[in-house]
DNA sequence: CAATTAAACGCAATTAAGTTGCGTTTAATT
DNA sequence: AATTAAACGCAACTTAATTGCGTTTAATTG
């Protein structure tokens, strides 16, 4: 069990009770939220704009990092990295996105393979977005 | 020299004079191109709604395909593969962003590697993005 | 524990991309 | 030349996200 007070504490953030709500859907969705499933979900606000700056917030400190939507809505997901933190973020997982429900999940075991051959291109940084029928999907209709 | 005439026809698309205004943006274009900037560098239309729904029948004909962008505008680049067409579209390569100019670029030549260790899931269509510095700005400061 | 202050909150208003509806024009067909 | 379905163009709308600003509150300090 995380103690949602100290993640908030060593990440510099606040212990309110809206984050530490919020902090605490993270740690239960085991998939991606965007702001309207917070809306819906939480209890302790009601304000959207206290929504979008907690995320923010929660993303500057290293806590969640954003993740591709089917809609190109924002959508945010736990950071499993301990090296995420105030100075930045380290990933290296490929995302997936579900045709059926939409949900965006981390695939931690799938790493984003190097490319050798974009001549003339600096790569620094590259994403590898999965699309097909997710786990919980599969065996519907 | 492509016959923008003969294209637009062969993909069952009437050639008025924005369309081929349009189709020759792309051709001269080599990356890619959002409605803000086709709204800049067109003659024939000034209106918003007309480049939307002409670039939704470009993309349906086999034309052009979504390509991602900096700030998840709406973008499109040139279909380079013969099998694009009405029925629907083939491809298989990645697409870099600039960090520098935003411009969107296909990478022809970077291939989206084939996954296979994503447990539970379904995998119909990958996606590779790759970020950095592209070509153009690489002798810039 | 009271005073201080910077972070967090919350409301109203705004921005901006993209969409919808509908009447008009025009390219292509007969 | 007549027909008609595609394409156009204008106005209005939708919706996610942002900005501004005054208020509240968690954490710090004397």
């Amino acid at each position: 069990m995380v103690d949602l007070e100290s993640v908030l504490k060593n990440h510099g953030l606040r212990k309110t009770a809206f984050r530490k709500e919020l902090l605490s859907l993270f740690y239960d969705a085991h998939s991606s939220l965007t702001v309207e499933e917070i809306k819906h979900k939480v209890q302790s606000t009601n304000d959207k704009v206290t929504i979008y700056r907690a995320l923010d917030a929660f993303e500057k400190n290293g806590l969640i990092h954003q993740v591709p939507d089917k809609t190109n809505l924002i959508r945010y997901a736990l950071c499993h990295n301990e090296d995420c933190n105030t100075n930045g973020h380290q990933h290296n997982h490929a995302h997936f996105i579900c045709d059926n429900c939409n949900q965006t999940f981390c695939i931690d075991n799938v790493k984003i393979p190097e490319i050798t051959n974009a001549k003339g291109f600096t790569i620094k940084r590259s994403k590898l977005t999965l699309e097909g029928i997710c786990q919980n999907c599969q065996h519907k209709d």
